[in-house]
RNA sequence: UGGGCUAUCGCCAAGCGGUAAGGCACAGGACUUUGACUCCUGCAUUCGCUGGUUCGAAUCCAGUUAGCCCAG
C-alpha cells in the first residue's frame, strides 16, 4: 500500500470479495531520504496515510523493508543506464524485482497466496494455462506497459482489482468508503528523486566522470559543448542550452565518444528496433514473424508493427509507420489487441 | 588610409514614417507511476550612440562608435 488512492481501493475490493487482506507497505529509501512530496508513489509520508486506511479498512498493516533490493535493482540500475548512454524506466524494474519478487516472496512466506497491487491492469489467465496481462478497463490510466517483464509465476500469485474500473469509479469508491485518500493526487515523477533533478541523482550516485563532450551532427560537425551526456534522453528537445533558429533534438547519445548527436524534427523518427532481455507472457517465445501493436515507451498508446526473431534473446520490431524517438534503454512491450505478449530492452535503434 | 555594407530581446530575425512579428533559448504551469515529447502562459516602453527633420521615426538626415567586405 503506498498510501495512494489506488493501492487503498485495491484493499478494501479485496476485503469486500472475501479475501483474507493483509496491508503492506514497503519501505525502500532509507530513513534520511528526502522528504518525499505528495503524490510520490512510495514516498514515507505514504506511511501515515495507508497505515490509516488499512485500519479505515480493517485489515492488519505492516511496514516492509526493502531498500536493500531497491537500492540495488533500481537506483543503482537507473544510475548506471544513464552512465552507458542509455534511458532507464525504473519502474519497470521496480515492479520486476522488487515488488514482484521480493515483496512476493515475503508474502508467500507469511503465508500469503497472492500480492495485490493497485495497477490499472489485468491479470488473465489463458486456455492454454499461461498466464498475461490484459489492458485496464480504462485505455487512459493503462498500465500494463511497466508490467512487461513479469514473469509467469510472479503472475500466477498476483490479483489486480482496481484494472476493472477507471481512476474515476476509484475515487468514487474510495469516497463512498470514507478512505482518507479519495482526494490524494496521482503519484508521478520518479519517487526516489523528490527534487526531479535524475542527473544530479545520477552524478552523486556514480560519482564518476560527469561525461561532458560535444553537440554534433549527423556529419560529424561540432555544434556546441554539453553538460555531460546523462542529462540527455533521445528525443528531448528542451535544455539543450543551444541555439540553431530551429527547434533542435537529441538523435543520439554516443558513451564511447561523449557525444550527443542533434538533428532536426523530422529525423527523430524511426522504424525499426532491436530489443534483448525478453520476457513473454501471453506466448512461450517467438518463432516467427507476428504482427503486433507495440509500444515504445509509457505513454505510448502504440503503433502496428512487425516482430521477428533476430538472435538469442533478441527480437527486431519494425513498424509500418515510423514512430518517434526509439530509445536505448525503454522497453518495447508488444500487445495483441489488449493481450500483453511480451516484451525487452531497446538497445537499437535503427 | 580611401570606398561600400551592417548594426532590432541571450541567439537568429521581421520591420521600409504611424506608434516593436516570429523562431530558438530561458522561466512558470498543465500532462505523466520513467526519461522525454506535447500543450498553455510569460519574456525588448524599446530598436549601437548623439543630435536633427516631422504631429509622429527602429524606419528619413547628419555626426559618432563597432563589426564585416573591397581596395591598398
Amino acid at each position: 500500500m503506498s498510501g495512494g488512492v489506488d493501492s487503498s481501493v485495491a484493499a478494501l475490493l479485496l476485503k469486500q470479495q472475501g479475501y483474507d487482506v493483509m496491508g503492506v507497505t514497503m519501505e525502500i529509501w532509507g530513513p534520511n531520504a528526502p522528504e518525499a512530496e505528495d503524490g510520490s508513489c512510495c514516498g514515507l509520508s505514504a506511511v501515515e496515510d495507508a497505515r490509516r486506511v488499512a485500519r479505515a479498512i480493517g485489515i492488519p498493516y505492516y511496514v516492509l523493508n526493502f531498500r536493500d533490493v531497491f537500492e540495488k535493482k533500481v537506483m543503482r540500475y537507473f544510475a548506471e543506464e544513464y552512465v552507458r548512454g542509455c534511458t532507464p524506466n525504473p519502474c519497470i524494474a521496480c515492479n520486476r524485482y522488487v515488488k514482484w519478487e521480493a515483496l512476493l516472496e515475503k508474502a508467500l512466506v507469511l503465508g500469503a497466496d497472492y500480492i495485490a497491487t493497485g495497477h490499472y491492469a489485468r491479470v488473465k489467465k489463458l486456455p492454454d494455462g499461461r498466464y498475461t496481462i490484459s489492458c485496464a478497463a480504462t485505455a487512459a490510466k493503462d498500465q500494463t506497459y511497466a508490467l512487461y517483464n513479469l514473469t509467469q509465476h510472479q503472475l500466477a500469485h498476483t490479483l489486480m482489482p482496481v484494472g476493472e474500473y477507471t481512476k474515476d469509479q476509484v475515487r468514487e469508491i474510495a469516497e463512498r468508503a470514507g478512505l482518507p485518500v479519495a482526494h490524494k493526487p496521482d503519484s508521478q515523477e520518479i519517487c526516489f528523486i523528490p527534487d526531479h533533478d535524475y542527473a544530479t541523482f545520477v552524478q552523486n550516485y556514480t560519482g564518476s566522470d560527469p561525461m561532458t563532450g560535444n553537440f554534433v551532427n549527423d556529419r560529424g560537425e561540432v555544434l556546441g559543448q554539453h553538460r555531460g551526456i546523462i542529462h540527455y534522453t533521445v528525443g528531448q528537445r528542451k535544455g539543450l542550452g543551444v541555439t540553431f533558429g530551429k527547434p533542435m533534438f537529441v538523435k543520439e547519445i554516443r558513451p564511447e565518444t561523449k557525444e550527443v548527436v542533434l538533428g532536426e524534427a523530422a529525423e527523430v523518427f524511426g522504424d525499426r528496433l532491436i530489443c534483448d532481455h525478453l520476457n513473454w507472457m501471453a506466448i512461450p517465445s517467438i518463432k516467427e514473424e507476428m504482427h503486433v501493436t507495440a509500444r515504445i515507451r509509457y505513454s505510448h498508446r502504440g503503433a502496428p508493427a512487425r516482430i521477428r526473431p533476430a538472435g538469442v534473446d533478441r527480437v527486431e520490431c519494425i513498424f509500418e509507420e515510423p514512430v518517434r524517438a526509439i530509445t536505448p534503454g525503454q522497453a518495447a512491450v508488444f500487445y495483441d489487441g489488449d493481450i500483453l505478449l511480451g516484451g525487452g530492452t531497446i538497445c537499437r535503434n535503427q
